[in-house]
RNA sequence: GGUCCUGUAGCUCAACUGGAUAGAGCAACUGCCUUCUAAGCAGUAGGUUAAAGGUUCGAGUCCUUUCAGGAUCACCA
C-alpha cells in the first residue's frame, strides 16, 4: 500500500468514527502540499464542511489528530484555513526510497494484454522531411514507447503515401529535365533529388499557366489546362492501368526517395515495426461501400455517388465513394482501418496526424463505429498543432520550408561547437566526440518539440528556439552525466551504494524528501502520459526531477560528507535520479551521455 | 457563414483535471567555481490568466456572450 493509500484510509476511518460518516477511501483525493506550507499531502476540508458541521479550521484539527494518532505514515499535521496539511515521517519516506531503489524493472507498468497501433509520419514521397514531420516523427514515436512502458504491445506502423497526382507531378518534371540525373550523379540524396523535380514541376507549370492567361484564358481554366498538367494526370491513369515504362520510372524514384528516407530515419533514431503502401491499398474499402449500403449506414444519390448521413452525429454528409464508383482519400481509409485490424487484431490504433484532419478523423471514427467494427472504440486520433515558423506557415512548393536533414545537422553543428567552447571533451576520442554532439544535438531538438503539449500549435524560430540551458534536453542530459561522474567516483572510491549501505540511515534532509517524492512519482507519470497521448507529461517530469537533483547538488555534500550511511544514501539517492532520468529519456527517444 | 482548436510574464511553456499568494525557462539585473562537471545553483524584477457576465465555500480551469489567431466544411489528398 503506498503512502497516499494508507492516509485516505486513516482519513475515511477518521469520518466514520469522528463524524460518523461514511466515505469510501478511494473517492478521496490528496493533493502535494504548496512549498511554502509545511507538509507532504493537503487534503482539502472544503467538500465536507456540510459532514462535520464544524468550522474548517476544526474539522482539520480532528481529522489531522486522528491521523496523528492512528495512522503510523503520519507525523505530524497542520490547518491553514480549509487545507490540511499532513507531513509524512522520515522513515517512512526512507522505506518509499528502498522499495523504488530495489525495484527491477523501472519505469515498466505490468502487461495489460492489450495490443495498439500507432500510426506516424507517414511521408509523401514526392519531397524530402520537414520540421512538421518532425514533430510528427517525435510524437509518434515518443507515444509509442509510453505505451510499451505502459504495458501495451505497441506496433509502429508508418502509412507511405506513394502514388498519386503529386507523386506523378515530381515523375513528369523529371522526365522532362532529368536528364537522366540519378542520387549518385547528381551528388543528392533520393528524397531530395525527388523533391527538386517536385518544385521544377510548379515552377514550370506556374509559367503555363502564365502564358495561357496572357492568351486570356481564366486562371482557372489555365491550371486544367496547362500541359505540364495534362500530362501528370495522363501518367497518373498510365500508372493506374499498369503501363510498363510508367512503373519502371514510379519504382525507380521511389527506391531513391526511401533511401533518402531511411538515412533520415536512422538520423532522427526512429524506426517501425510495419510498413503499409497506398499504392496497396488504394483500392481497399469499396467492399465496406457495399457494407455500408446493406446495412442502411450508407445511402446512394440519383448520380450513383455513395455518402455516409452523420447530421444525427453533428457532422454533414460525407461522400465516400464517387459517381463513377472511384475512391476518395476516406474510402481507402476505411478499408486501410480494416486491413490493420485484421493483420495484428488490434484493441486501439492511434493515428498520429496534424490537426488541420481533425474533420476527416471524425468522420472516420464516426463511420467504423457506426459499422460496428469491435476496435471502434480504441480508434484515437493524436492530432498535433502545426509548426510555423516567424515568416508563416511552410509551403513545400514555395521552398519556404525547414528541411529535417538539415535542422538535424544545424543542431549536431551547434552543439559541437557549443561543446568545444565549454572545452568539454578532454579525453574524448573522435568517434566519442561525435557520438555526444548527435546526441545532445537532437536531444535538444527532440526535447524542444515534445516538451509542448501537442494539440498546441507551436512557433519554432531556428536562430532562437534551440537552447542548450534551462528547460532544455541537454540540461536533462547534463544532469545525467554529472550523477555518471558520480557514481564512477564512487565506484572508484569503493563507496557501497547499495541498500545495505545506508540501513538505518535516521534522518534526511528536507531536498532528499524531495527527490524521494518526485522518483517516486514517475510510474503515475508514465501512466498520465499514456492516458493523455502526450509526452509533454514526461518532459516536463524529467525537467523537474532534474532540477531538484541540481539543487541537491548544489546544496549537500556526497564525498566530503562523513558519515558513512548518508553519504551512501546520498549516492544511492543520485543512482536512482540518473536511472529514472535515462528511462524517462528513453521514453522521449532520446539517449543520455555518461559524459559531457 | 457553420463546426472545431487555441489565447496565461517581453518571448517559449507549466499549473496534478475545480483548491491556498498562478509557476518554470529564455532575455535583463545581483551574487556563487581552491570541495563531487558553472550546459549548474541562489536571488531581484516581470501578471486585471484576451474581455465581460454567470455557476459556488472557491474559477486560468466549467457555462454564456464578445474579441483575436488558426484549422476545417471539395465527386482534393
Amino acid at each position: 500500500m503506498t503512502i497516499q493509500e494508507q492516509i485516505l484510509n486513516a482519513i475515511s476511518e477518521a469520518f466514520d468514527k469522528t463524524f460518523n460518516h461514511q466515505v469510501a477511501a478511494d473517492s478521496l483525493t490528496l493533493q502535494p502540499t504548496r512549498k511554502e506550507f509545511e507538509g507532504n499531502y493537503t487534503f482539502v476540508l472544503f467538500p465536507f464542511l456540510k459532514v462535520t458541521r464544524m468550522k474548517p479550521e476544526d474539522s482539520g484539527e480532528k481529522i489531522g489528530q486522528y491521523l496523528v494518532d492512528h495512522c503510523a505514515v503520519v507525523s505530524g499535521f497542520n490547518v491553514v484555513k480549509g487545507f490540511l496539511n499532513i507531513s509524512v515521517n522520515e522513515e517512512s519516506w526512507l522505506s518509499v526510497f528502498q522499495n523504488l531503489f530495489q525495484k527491477e524493472n523501472l519505469g515498466q507498468l505490468p502487461p495489460k494484454d492489450q495490443k495498439v497501433m500507432v500510426e506516424f509520419s507517414s511521408p509523401n514521397t514526392n519531397k524530402p522531411l520537414h520540421l512538421g514531420h518532425l514533430r510528427n516523427n517525435f510524437l509518434g514515436f515518443a507515444v509509442s514507447e509510453i505505451l510499451s512502458a505502459n504495458g501495451y504491445e505497441v506496433i509502429k506502423a508508418n502509412l507511405v503515401n506513394d502514388r498519386g497526382i503529386h507523386i506523378c507531378k515530381s515523375m513528369v518534371a523529371y522526365q522532362h529535365f532529368g536528364e537522366g540525373e540519378t542520387p549518385e550523379s547528381g551528388g543528392l540524396k533520393g528524397d531530395h533529388l525527388a523533391g527538386k523535380y517536385y518544385v521544377l514541376f510548379d515552377k514550370a507549370f506556374k509559367k503555363e499557366i502564365n502564358e495561357l492567361v496572357e492568351k486570356g484564358l481564366s486562371e482557372e481554366d489555365a491550371k486544367k489546362q496547362a500541359p505540364l498538367m495534362l500530362e501528370a494526370q495522363e501518367m497518373l491513369r498510365k500508372w493506374e492501368a499498369g503501363d510498363e515504362e510508367t512503373v519502371t520510372l514510379w519504382k525507380t524514384m521511389n527506391s531513391w526517395v526511401y533511401e533518402g528516407f531511411d538515412a533520415t530515419y536512422t538520423k532522427m533514431g526512429v524506426s517501425f515495426d510495419k510498413y503499409y503502401y497506398e499504392s496497396d491499398t488504394y483500392l481497399l474499402g469499396k467492399n465496406i461501400v457495399e457494407e455500408g449500403l446493406e446495412k442502411g449506414v450508407f445511402f446512394k444519390k440519383d448520380n450513383g455517388s455513395v455518402w455516409a448521413d452523420l447530421t444525427a452525429e453533428g457532422l454533414d454528409e460525407k461522400l465516400v465513394l464517387r459517381g463513377d464508383g472511384t475512391s476518395v482519400y476516406i474510402t481507402q481509409d476505411m478499408g486501410t482501418a480494416d486491413l490493420k485490424y485484421e493483420d495484428f487484431k488490434i484493441n486501439q490504433s492511434v493515428y498520429v496526424v496534424g490537426n488541420e484532419q481533425d474533420y476527416h478523423f471524425d468522420v472516420l471514427f464516426k463511420i467504423m463505429r457506426k459499422l460496428g467494427r469491435p476496435y471502434g472504440q480504441g480508434l484515437f486520433h493524436l492530432s498535433y498543432g502545426m509548426v510555423d515558423l516567424p515568416t508563416g506557415k511552410m509551403k513545400s512548393r514555395e521552398g519556404t520550408v525547414v528541411d529535417a536533414d538539415d535542422l538535424m545537422q544545424e543542431m549536431i553543428d551547434t552543439a559541437a561547437s557549443h561543446t568545444k567552447e565549454l572545452g568539454k571533451i578532454d579525453g574524448f576520442s573522435e568517434e566519442q566526440a561525435k557520438e555526444l554532439y548527435e546526441m545532445l544535438g537532437l536531444g535538444a531538438l527532440k526535447y524542444f518539440l515534445l516538451k509542448v503539449d501537442p494539440k498546441k500549435r507551436m512557433l519554432f524560430n531556428p536562430q532562437e528556439s534551440i537552447e542548450f540551458q534551462g528547460n532544455t534536453g541537454p540540461f536533462i542530459q547534463y544532469s545525467h552525466a554529472r550523477i555518471a561522474s558520480i557514481l564512477r567516483k564512487a565506484d572508484q572510491i569503493g563507496v557501497n551504494y547499495t541498500a545495505e549501505g545506508f540501513d538505518g540511515l535516521s534522518h534526511i534532509e528536507e531536498g532528499e524528501k524531495e527527490l524521494i517524492i518526485l522518483l517516486n512519482n514517475f510510474e503515475k507519470k508514465i501512466a498520465q502520459a499514456g492516458e493523455e497521448l502526450s509526452p509533454s507529461v514526461i518532459a516536463q517530469y524529467m525537467f523537474d526531477l532534474a532540477k531538484e537533483y541540481n539543487r541537491f547538488y548544489a546544496e549537500l555534500p556526497i564525498f566530503s560528507e562523513e558519515n558513512e550511511k548518508v553519504r551512501s544514501f546520498r549516492v544511492a539517492l543520485s543512482a536512482q535520479v540518473a536511472k529514472t532520468l535515462k528511462s524517462g529519456m528513453k521514453l522521449l527517444g532520446i539517449k543520455v551521455p555518461e559524459r559531457m
